[in-house]
DNA sequence: GAGAACTTGTTACAGCCGTAACAATATTCA
DNA sequence: TGAATATTGTTACGGCTGTAACAAGTTCTC
């Protein structure tokens, strides 16, 4: 499967001779990759790879990048914001309708919860309704910190799609929005 | 910040008037939160956070279904299966390299190899020629379970992204790749 | 050559994640 | 009404993740 010249340890990634020379290392993976799937026999599927590599390498990403540049230094978590964010939003809610909206399951609401109840973000009240139910509401200080954070995080995700262009992001969300939309129903 | 409708506890999100009927909840909360943050004063950049939503979501969602559907029924974590796929088209490598190209931490790799260690899916050898380095190597069954998983984690991906044309394809490949590229230097 | 500075891999720790099992409560339907 | 079924939240468990600290080895610099 690889050439003798991969062997030697250390070496990284040989990137095909028409790269770009300047590329950061996952991409020259990238590169890489999907010239050896399509040299393949029978070739395998260079578009898919490249397409969901690229998506999972830019989410992960982004994800890294708020979580310990925003967040992680004000004392949140990237989980604990988004869940924050949607209390803001939505005002006292069930775990269940989290996990919902937010492909979670129950059992991550609980611990991510607990994490924001022990900072004095978030609080549970018991549904009076219900006894099996519980809502998780902002507190002040909850609100104060989503606010604060919510600007930051915006500017930061500004700056990284910055190099695109008005039209181009709004391409790019309906793209990625027909996919969401179409998504394969046995999930 | 929340109308009065929001405080009825397990009532879900309300989807803004135009929105389909029929989305799912992530979207009906993401539709919902676009309107929100439009109105408020002043307006947040509904369009920025639009973007990053959409994105992390899918590729949430994209995970989550390729772990649970193709690489946990074999033994495999997708962390795992991504490691061993480099490692396939790389042959053996250093963990600092994987950490480079994957854009992990050298102890995730550390903790990622033990575990496909443990499986008996590959294998850490010493470096001659640097007493502190080490090449991590598929094993010959590492190397078969690599080539099924690629298999049919290809047909999914082409299931998820079948709603797209080709040409549509090429254009969202296109711009993940744009913003990896001119990614924020700052990372 | 010797000491400083760096690199590499590992460990400990805390947080996040899903699955499975569980108790408590609601709902369904006979 | 009463029993079967379903839902809700939690816990235990194992895997993934980053940070920080560390030992061991290498490279740089004087």
């Amino acid at each position: 499967m690889s050439s003798e010249r991969d062997n030697r340890p250390g070496l990284g990634v040989n990137p095909p001779p028409d790269a770009p020379p300047d590329l950061p290392p996952d991409l020259r993976y990238a590169a890489y990759a999907r010239e050896r799937l399509a040299a393949m026999s029978p070739p395998a599927d260079a578009e898919a790879f490249t397409l969901a590599y690229h998506l999972l390498q830019l989410a992960s990403l982004l994800v890294t990048d708020l979580e310990t540049r925003i967040h992680r230094p004000r004392g949140l978590t990237l989980p604990g914001f988004r869940l924050l964010f949607k209390l803001w939003l939505l005002g006292p809610t069930q775990p269940v309708r989290l996990a919902e909206i937010s492909a979670m399951s129950r059992s991550a609401v609980t611990n991510a919860v607990n994490t924001l109840e022990r900072g004095g973000l978030a609080e549970r009240r018991p549904v009076p309704e219900d006894g099996r139910a519980v809502v998780v509401a902002l507190t002040a200080e909850g609100e104060a910190a989503v606010r604060a954070a919510f600007a930051e995080q915006t500017r930061r995700e500004q700056e990284w799609f910055a190099c695109l262009g008005q039209a181009e992001r709004e391409r790019l969300t309906a793209l990625l929005s027909r996919i969401l939309r179409d998504r394969p129903a046995d999930l």
